[in-house]
DNA sequence: AGAAGGACCTGCACGC
DNA sequence: TGCGTGCAGGTCCTTC
């Protein structure tokens, strides 16, 4: 379901309400069995340490996790929320959302019990836990390029000799990693190239512009708290607000924000893609 | 090796 | 009201 705003933004809101809490008891549902990590395993790492940060690497939430004396291991614990995960912080006594399949039991530093819930009705959502390594002390870092902090040098090597179309290259997680279907259409608008492209085509003048257009699309969208185009909601379960600003995204025969030609969909690697074919080149 | 296409799931909006 | 269809913000595995 979310893109790298979307997840930042609940990334942020967890971390803010629980950073500091200790992981008192967990339960997990038979979600996806075995999770990446098998559940009894996941539930005995987790339980008993404390919740150091909360953070976001591409779409991945990032939980880290201090190394209590009973624990000979340093570990994270790894939350992608697929299409339709939701990661919130409720009351115990609010009642447990339908297709829950993790409950964190939290206890605050002043004695607050809080829960920590993983809600995901559709099930594309992972939990993993990551070992930190003992030595160099590293942990998880994505499977690609930050989309935020990448050098204009890289993100034009990026594509170089690739000869799949732009769009499917920026949902390709190896190359960019927090980029999905809506802020690959919105920055290939922004940036005025078709998304049928050939990437290794693009040239260096184009290739930047649409790193600087992503780079605004999304610094915009986490100030709005994230696009809430069907049931994307935030830690506290608020809704974001970036959707009112697509310019072409699920915007379909709508006309086109700066020249008025409607909005066009085609299918592209699967995916419902939306563009102004006057705009875009 | 890189690229394309289907598989995995549930829920919702729509038309009949 | 009820059913079928198409669509949904993402990976991941198999095939070519």
């Amino acid at each position: 379901m979310p893109e790298l705003p979307e997840v930042e933004t609940v990334a942020n809101g967890v971390h803010e309400r629980v950073a500091g809490d200790t992981i008192e008891s967990v339960e997990l549902s038979s979600y996806r069995e075995p999770f990446k990590t098998p559940a009894i395993e996941m539930a005995d790492e987790l339980t008993g340490r404390q919740i150091r940060r909360v953070y976001r690497i591409g779409k991945h939430i990032v939980v880290d996790l201090a190394l209590p004396k009973a624990k000979t291991i340093e570990v994270q614990w790894i939350v992608h929320l697929g299409m339709t995960g939701r990661l919130l912080v409720s009351h115990p006594d609010v009642p447990v959302p339908p297709h829950t399949h993790a409950l964190l039991h939290l206890r605050s530093k002043s004695g607050a019990l809080r829960d920590l819930r993983f809600v995901d009705a559709r099930r594309f959502g992972r939990l993993a836990i990551h070992p930190v390594h003992p030595e160099t002390k590293a942990g998880f870092s994505g499977p690609g390029h930050e989309p935020l902090t990448i050098s204009e040098d890289d993100f034009v090597a990026l594509f170089r000799n690739r000869k799949l179309p732009i769009k499917a290259a920026l949902l390709n997680q190896k190359l960019l990693h927090g980029v999905g279907n809506i802020y690959a259409d919105e920055s290939l608008f922004r940036a005025g190239i078709q998304p049928t492209r050939i990437a290794g085509q693009l040239s260096r003048e184009r290739l930047l512009k649409l790193r600087s257009g992503l780079q605004d699309v999304l610094k915009h969208a986490i100030q709005l708290g994230g696009s809430s185009v069907s049931d994307y909601v935030d830690a506290d379960g608020v809704a974001g607000f970036f959707q009112l600003e697509h310019r072409v995204y699920l915007r379909t025969g709508e006309p086109c924000r700066v020249c008025g030609t409607p909005i066009e969909r085609i299918l592209l690697a699967g995916r419902g893609t939306h563009f102004c074919k006057q705009c875009q080149k």
